[in-house]
DNA sequence: TAAACGATTAAACAATCGTTTAATTGAGTA
DNA sequence: TACTCAATTAAACGATTGTTTAATCGTTTA
């Protein structure tokens, strides 16, 4: 049998039970950093953007009215997360969404929190 | 008729369109701050935990191995969003997570996104 | 009222992050 | 090769953030 009273107060069996199967910390850093590369305005207006189109660095800056190295910063965290593609044609290289469960669920999640529909 | 070709390159014609109609920025802050939020793996832990039980203070900083102060803070931020409610009675101070669209949401992203069941 | 306990707040600190400016790389073209 | 354009990188800066330590507040009880 297991001692499962450790905790200073006994309010919650429940608590208590679940004391004994904390996940540990690890367990949620992935979905940690997913939140934290949302947590920026800039970043997740960006990423939206890229849900509805595929463009290159200087267009986006235009679009997005923001420095392009201050663009091409943010694109390089998305990517490396896996939530954008980027690829070269000739001297422009192109962005858009990447078509995977993670960045499926953060567009629907994001247009639902913003209230936004998917553009025409 | 409106003058849409104001892109510096002529790639996407979608992306010309989705210009003219580009939401503005604060319509994302909303949903910034509701990831920033759950950006810290401390805060992301604590909130799932208030999903599954109500604790005070003493015995979440136990279950968390976290001080009382930090976890003070964290709990006032997620309060002040609206993501857990507090009750006191006498000298302790009882949370749990809120239940309404935004907490809800959240929680099963969470738990999808780490892999993670709901505890028995 | 005084003491004990739980919770919160304040101040200070290191660490992280987003932007800017300037320099550099990569690719096409005259 | 030289020149142009697009994209990226580097360094520096200000701002924000999470934690710690110590002090304070609120409630109960001896």
């Amino acid at each position: 049998m297991e001692e499962t009273n450790r905790l200073p107060h006994n309010h919650d069996l429940q608590a208590e039970k679940l004391f004994d199967h904390m996940p540990a910390p690890e367990e949620f850093t992935g979905a940690a950093e997913l939140f934290r590369l949302m947590s920026d305005g800039t970043r997740i207006r960006l990423f939206w953007l890229l849900c509805h189109c595929e463009e290159c660095l200087l267009d986006l800056s235009v679009m997005m009215n923001t420095s392009s190295p201050a663009l091409s910063h943010h694109l390089k965290l998305l990517r490396g997360s896996g939530l954008i593609t980027a690829r070269r044609d000739g001297k422009e290289v192109y962005y858009r969404a990447a078509d995977n469960p993670r960045a499926n669920a953060l567009h629907r999640m994001i247009e639902q929190i913003a209230e936004l529909a998917c553009p025409k």
